[in-house]
RNA sequence: CGGGAUGUGGCGCAGCCUGGUAGCGCACCUGCUUUGGGAGCAGGGGGUCGGGAGUUCGAAUCUCCCCAUCCCGACCA
């Protein structure tokens, strides 16, 4: 029983002026974590017993799921992780630090190196795979801003598990087995999830799904059919290819005088100004255009490349997007030195005929896949005030390829089903992906196979944010008055309030209520603080969001208590010895 | 890394412009009263004012440098 008399524990009456966020707010607000470090909590007693509930149903249902527990240091040496070049790709977002010695050490962001050395260590036949192995682990991420508490953390708990399997097949069945126990373990939780296609990010590998909570404070961005179950993270959209128009016929590209149009809509609005440029279409609009966005790319080496990007003139690129297919180099503004260096691009008149490996810059030119065989656009003609009208991809230019680097809108069309797409944003949960051989290959795992063959097994990799499910599920379950959290999560059953003078029989029947409850198996929070008004009893029990609150009140004389369900407000009084049946109904 | 803001007791804030005994609310301690919606009165404890250098008889306050935190962007599970 937590006796509220001595639980280490202070509410506070004012929000911390550093938090945004409800979750972050509140949990601080009402006791559960305190602010340690930048991007590092401490969890209070009641914040620690949500965690452990939350630990250990992910534990529970990983261990349902026929996964085994291990567990690792989250002090590495950096070998394992310069062998699969993440050491470098990694970049800032890492912790290094150097032993006694002067040896390199590094603050684990996730373990697939010592999982598949691990396995490389015991293993050696096609007979001992698959095999699932997972661990709850604190991980370490130097990011760039932590924000929003526990949501986003320098230090934070992951469990991580893999799959090792030894052909596609067999992994397919491993992922789908993770994605299952993953359903459950969400659902279970009581947290909605919303699972959409993923890019694999810093990890590499094909086949990826995240499980996203559908709330607007999240940051992931992601994109959902309005009528078929299409989701995807926006940086693993594939918008709908057009298909190709013949060549023959098409209107010949025309140079055209646009003086003082280097941005689309001036562009637009001169050539619906200009009478020589009306056509039976009708109006120009920035759809007709094709903007070329210069960036530079850094690659993991440190070396850097110019990439010009194709993009219909009605969308933005988006960065993130770009960003996602461009990894593990990382984007770089094209600046003003750069555009001096390279006298072929014209600022706001860049045209395909200056890019491209064959181009006069010699840029890299990527399109995006609406830029098809067939379609005409206005673009720049390399020229200060001149336009290029009906440049005709697969006539008059070519790209060096494809890349999926625009932005999506709702309402664009649903690559599946071709309904409009809405946009929402979300919390990443958990996130599967087939890793495949990438790690098996660099560590050098093999096993042999039924004809006494070395061969590489493949891999799967799979994560729960731990201690970000406690934010989500603060952040999904609370109200005007504090949290509410799901019983099973919940620092307790019942927040047991006595709310009577001092010396009444309010005290004692709450006593013997408290220890009653307690024998018939419920978790007890029990406010039996001395001194304190009814208010701050009240007030407090919203706060920190128990599921059932009993008042033992002036409702005791007649025998009565009154009890109160956090997340609905009803509230019905019960004779005092009834309330134990009457919780165990409700629970 | 760019833009903006803020650093004053455990929490929320005022004081700074115009230099002169460090203040308010909450929380905490003592006493009395109060007890169904963040009680009242009286008394009390706790702060190198983010750090350093400078200006000055005197700096929370002015100047310079640094650091940290938060927000937006960039980046990122």
């Amino acid at each position: 029983m937590l006796r509220m008399s001595n639980l280490f524990l202070r509410t506070l009456r004012d929000d911390p002026s550093d938090a945004e966020v409800a979750s972050h707010r509140l949990l601080v607000r009402a006791g559960y974590i305190r602010r340690a470090a930048p991007g590092g909590f401490t969890w209070l007693p009641l914040g620690w017993i949500v965690y452990r509930n939350v630990e250990r149903i992910i534990r529970e249902e990983m261990d349902a799921a026929g996964f085994q527990e291990v567990h690792f240091p989250a002090l590495l040496p950096k070998e394992p992780y310069e062998a699969t070049n993440r050491w470098v790709e990694y970049g800032d977002n890492l912790f290094r630090l150097k032993d006694r010695h002067g040896n390199d050490f590094l603050l684990a962001p996730t373990h697939e190196e010592m999982f598949t050395l691990l396995v490389k260590g015991l293993y050696g036949s096609y007979k001992d795979l698959p095999l699932h192995i997972y661990q709850i682990q604190t991980k370490y991420r130097d990011e760039a801003r932590p924000r929003a508490g526990l949501l986003r953390g320098r230090e934070f708990v992951m469990k991580d598990s893999y799959s090792f399997d030894i052909d596609d097949e067999s992994l397919d069945r491993s992922y789908h087995l993770h994605r299952d126990a993953y359903i459950k373990t969400f659902e279970r939780l009581g947290l909605p999830t919303v699972i959409v296609s993923a890019m694999s990010g810093a990890m590499g590998g094909s086949a990826s799904e995240e499980f996203l909570a559908p709330i607007d404070v999240g940051e992931d961005t992601f994109v959902r059919c309005s009528s078929c179950d299409y989701a995807a993270n926006t940086e693993a959209v594939n918008v709908p290819v057009p298909d190709p128009i013949p060549l023959d016929g098409l209107p010949a590209a025309q140079v055209a005088d646009t003086p003082k149009t280097p941005t689309i809509q001036t562009l637009v609005d001169h050539l619906n100004a200009h009478a020589e440029f009306n056509r039976p279409e009708g109006d120009w609009t920035a759809a007709d255009t094709m903007k070329n966005v210069i960036v530079k790319l850094r690659h993991p080496d440190g070396t850097t490349e110019a990439l010009a990007v194709g993009v219909p003139g009605d969308r933005e690129v988006d960065e993130k997007r770009l960003g996602a297919h461009v990894e593990p180099a990382v984007l770089e503004p094209f600046g003003e030195t750069d555009f001096a260096a390279n006298p072929a691009l014209v600022k706001g008149y860049i045209g395909p005929g200056a890019l491209g490996t064959t181009g006069t810059s010699g840029i890299r030119f990527l399109v995006d896949p609406r830029i098809v065989e067939g379609t005409r656009w206005v673009t720049g003609a390399n020229e200060p005030g001149k336009h290029v009208v009906d440049l005709a991809y697969g006539r008059d230019f070519t790209a060096d390829g494809v890349i999926e680097a625009a932005e999506v809108l709702a309402g664009d069309e649903c690559p599946n089903c071709g309904s409009p797409v809405e946009i929402r944003r979300g919390i990443e949960m958990g996130h599967i992906f087939k890793l495949g051989r990438k790690y098996a290959e660099s560590l050098g795992l093999s096993v042999q196979d039924e004809a006494g063959k070395q061969v590489t097994p493949t891999m799967g990799s799979y994560g729960i944010g731990v201690s970000r499910a406690v934010a989500a599920l603060a952040e999904t379950n609370n109200d005007e008055y504090g949290l509410c959290w799901p019983r099973e999560v919940a620092p307790a059953d019942v927040h047991l309030v006595i709310a009577g003078k001092e010396g009444g029989p309010q005290r004692p029947a709450a006593e013997q209520l408290a220890t009653e409850l307690e024998a018939a198996g419920l978790r007890v929070l029990f406010d039996d603080r001395e001194g304190v008004s009814p208010g701050v009893r009240f007030k407090d029990a919203e706060l920190i969001g128990v599921p059932t609150i009993v008042v033992v009140g002036r409702g005791i004389t007649d025998g009565l208590v009154e009890v109160k369900d956090r997340k609905s407000g009803e509230r019905v009084d019960v004779p005092i010895g009834d309330v134990v049946d009457h919780l165990h109904a409700q629970t």
